[in-house]
DNA sequence: TCAAAAGTGTTGTGTTTACACCCATGA
DNA sequence: TCATGGGTGTAAACACAACACTTTTGA
């Protein structure tokens, strides 16, 4: 018999970068190693909910997007037995995160470019989260997936910057989004330090995820 | 604790039809019906080895095209208890497949869109490997996964229109495909009816797939 | 000579890229 | 008035879609 789990890449974006959420081990095997939140799947769970509430665990936050990654299920990548990982990735606003408890240095949200070393092939499903993730920016609407209630153009255009590890024309950039159905104009203005407001945007009726093009 | 499978849909091309291997369940739970070949996956086995395995022994194939799809992991969906299973698809060009034993009814490849009643979610699993092929021909050279040897660029449109479900102009299809860097011309020529000759191509160095565009 | 499938180019339309300057604000 | 990021349009290159006739063969 094998054991069931299911591990989250939990990404936001803060400070320009991209962030992992990540769980110090307190338990053998990787004791004191950075891992992924997860956890063992109950029998009476759909996996789905199970990695839902993982996050809602770790986070507090619900109702984020979530969509099922991949499948690691290397013989030998638990040493304590047999133990297939279903992973998940999911996008979570940086202003819907809760800051940690006071003094917890038990969870940290790590640069997705830099992470320490990871108990279990954790790396590997990082990886593969990233890369899907990217490429999902160029054929979906994902990316709004990050943003709060309300956002400027060059908001947007700093999160796919940052996912994409590379620099987008401006003007290119606002002529593809401002035809999206999916974000419309407030009409309100976004003053912040000294020069010309930003226009602010909202993510139209379903903040859904859509293919595009 | 819960059990774990694997099951792959192994398409092929015949009769200018999508068909999927299915084999016929002799014990409960849905004994009779129609299903995916699968079956638990040993505790020293790795996932895709498994899947090959199961794909090598109905089809007697190896070698072939196989991609995980995705995990289905509902409570329900196996009467007995909790069995995951990580779905797989395959792709086997029809030269490759063995014919069945004289009489052997427990086997059939069956039109992926013509499918009896299937055991488990089955059908769930036929209907999204189907969506991702039919995606991947956008994006890659998946469908080069079916062809033999040598094939003509008529058998290849034949192919895309047959999993698309929709006809294709053909000048623009050839105008595509015979700028892929993976097919070269032979030189040689196909006869067959009474009218003119076709050229054969053959998939250069690796039949790897690739993304293109 | 006929039927059947193989083969072949051009034109228009829309999409994508490259690119540089003015605007509104607060200090 | 200066520094800072916000905001805007156009032209060239390219990709994609539509479209019809000629060629070779075997019967």
């Amino acid at each position: 018999m094998t054991g069931l789990a299911t591990d989250v890449v939990v990404f936001t974006i803060r400070d320009q970068c991209l962030r992992v959420l990540l769980v110090r081990r307190s338990g053998e095997p990787f004791a004191g190693r950075w891992a992924l939140p997860g956890g063992m799947v109950p029998a009476d769970e759909a996996l789905d909910d199970c990695a839902n509430r993982m996050l809602g665990e770790k986070t507090g936050v619900r109702g984020v997007y979530l969509e099922q990654l991949y499948s690691f299920g290397a013989p030998r990548r638990d040493p304590r037995g047999r133990v297939v990982s279903v992973s998940y990735y999911a996008l979570v606003p940086p202003e819907r995160i809760a800051p940690f408890a006071d003094g917890d240095d038990q969870l940290a949200w790590m640069p997705a470019g830099a992470l320490p070393e990871l108990a279990f092939d954790h790396r590997d499903i990082v990886e593969l989260a990233h890369r899907r993730l990217a490429a999902k920016l160029d054929y979906s609407n994902i990316a709004l997936q990050f943003m709060g209630e309300r956002f400027t153009l060059s908001e947007l255009q700093s999160v796919y910057e940052t996912i994409l590890g590379e620099p987008l024309d401006k003007r290119n950039f606002r002529k593809r989004v401002r035809n999206l159905p999916c974000i419309e104009d407030t009409g309100e203005w976004f003053r912040a330090g000294k020069h010309r407001p930003a226009r602010l945007f909202r993510v139209t009726r379903s903040d859904r995820v859509e293919i595009i093009k």
